[in-house]
DNA sequence: CCTTCCTTGTTAAAAACTTGACAAGGACGC
DNA sequence: GCGTCCTTGTCAAGTTTTTAACAAGGAAGG
């Protein structure tokens, strides 16, 4: 069943969803659920639900569905929730401290274990419980504890030679919320941008491509 | 020239990054770049990159390849990053202030007018300048300044709620990070949903993939 | 002015992704 | 046990997106 070597991206990239409305399904105490079902929840057609599901193995029953709780855990399996790969935090500013603070790591398959900034002031303070460590104390620590990925929250300029750094030191993936795109350099690594900035444009032109559309039909003097 | 209606997603979501390095060549002085040097550049093939472009109008000459410092303005008035959009956010919790603080609202077609939460001992403390109101005050805000979109980062239960309150009032568009759907309440809202959760999910699975652990769905054990 | 080189815009092919359709088979009520 | 209903897994068709190919036309240099 285990077909999960060519998986397109596509797929992959619904897989957290699906694995959140599951979970939600399952505290409201739902059992079982059709494709049909769920592609209305979801506002998918339920036929790419069933092919989805169906690159992993067919988790569902003929004439019942899906069992919610037992395809959650699936997809978390699949997702590799429980793997906790051991993660550093670099570049602790307002973005790196949210991210820290905020961020369920444990629940996503991964465990937070140390946070760097290059500033001397930081240093000491506590993120999530953990202490800030300057920079300069990356080469030790990542010997001593082998992260396995690293979340950067650097500065454009610091991001190359920070990541040549930490792929020196064995890290194998980066969670990117540089703007630097680290991809180029690195075309085998599994890297994931988060690049706000992008997202925020994109809204742009959708909002203006909406404002465009609406605003000469009707006038929104219905506000008050 | 503008074309643009019909001009599909997927070409979108790639112009804010055409803007980026455009943005960086201007500054590094290059005035002349051709679709083959920007794909090396950027890691895309130079065919997409011409018949990207091409959806909006022919910038560039031939035998001379694009202007750099033109096809970057043109790139923005497209994105609209001059609209200056007014925005409000809601939410001004560690990830809500940090995006406040980070985020560059005015190069990016947008701007932040207002700063709301539900928390008593929230109000009146500055973020980027502004202070933040209390969300019972919201009303008689966005009936004062009218805002056009805005930014969520509030729990999941409260945002259906929240939004059905601000599209009532007038907002047409949401940058939301919240965790819930939006889109299902609104199919036709320009609606930008940021999903940190699921991208880090998603790169859990890519790390889990590359480092060759992926035996994943092998196993059908019954939960119940 | 002419020749050679280069690059675009565009068209066509290929690949990827999504949707529709349906046979096979279990669930459920009787 | 039997028949009807329902839902999956899968195949095929349809759609979108990406890549390749090339003619037309400007640039550069002599």
């Amino acid at each position: 069943m285990a077909k999960s070597q060519g998986v397109s991206l596509s797929v992959i990239k619904r897989l957290p969803r699906y694995y959140r409305f599951l979970a939600e399904l399952t505290a409201r105490g739902v059992v079982r659920v059709s494709s049909r079902e769920l592609s209305q929840i979801m506002g998918l057609t339920a036929s790419q639900i069933r092919q989805d599901l169906n690159c992993f193995g067919g988790f569902g029953q003929q004439g019942y569905g899906y069992n919610v709780e037992q395809l959650h855990e699936e997809i978390g399996e699949i997702l590799g929730v429980h793997h906790g790969f051991k993660t550093i935090l670099v570049g602790a500013g307002n973005l790196g401290r949210a991210i820290a603070t905020h961020m369920n790591f444990e629940g996503r398959g991964f465990q937070l274990i140390g946070v760097f900034d290059n500033k001397e002031s930081m240093a000491g303070q506590l993120v999530r419980g953990l202490p800030v460590h300057h920079v300069d104390t990356l080469d030790e620590f990542c010997r001593a504890n082998l992260p396995v990925a690293a979340v950067l929250c650097v500065p454009k300029q610091v991001a190359p030679e920070l990541a040549d750094q930490l792929v020196g030191l064995g890290v194998k993936g980066f969670w990117n919320f540089s703007h630097y795109d680290l991809s180029i350099r690195y075309p085998d690594l599994p890297i994931e941008n988060v690049h706000l900035g992008d997202s925020l444009m994109t809204f742009c032109y959708r909002v203006n491509e909406y404002m465009g559309r609406s605003e000469p039909a009707g006038l929104t003097g219905t506000l008050l």
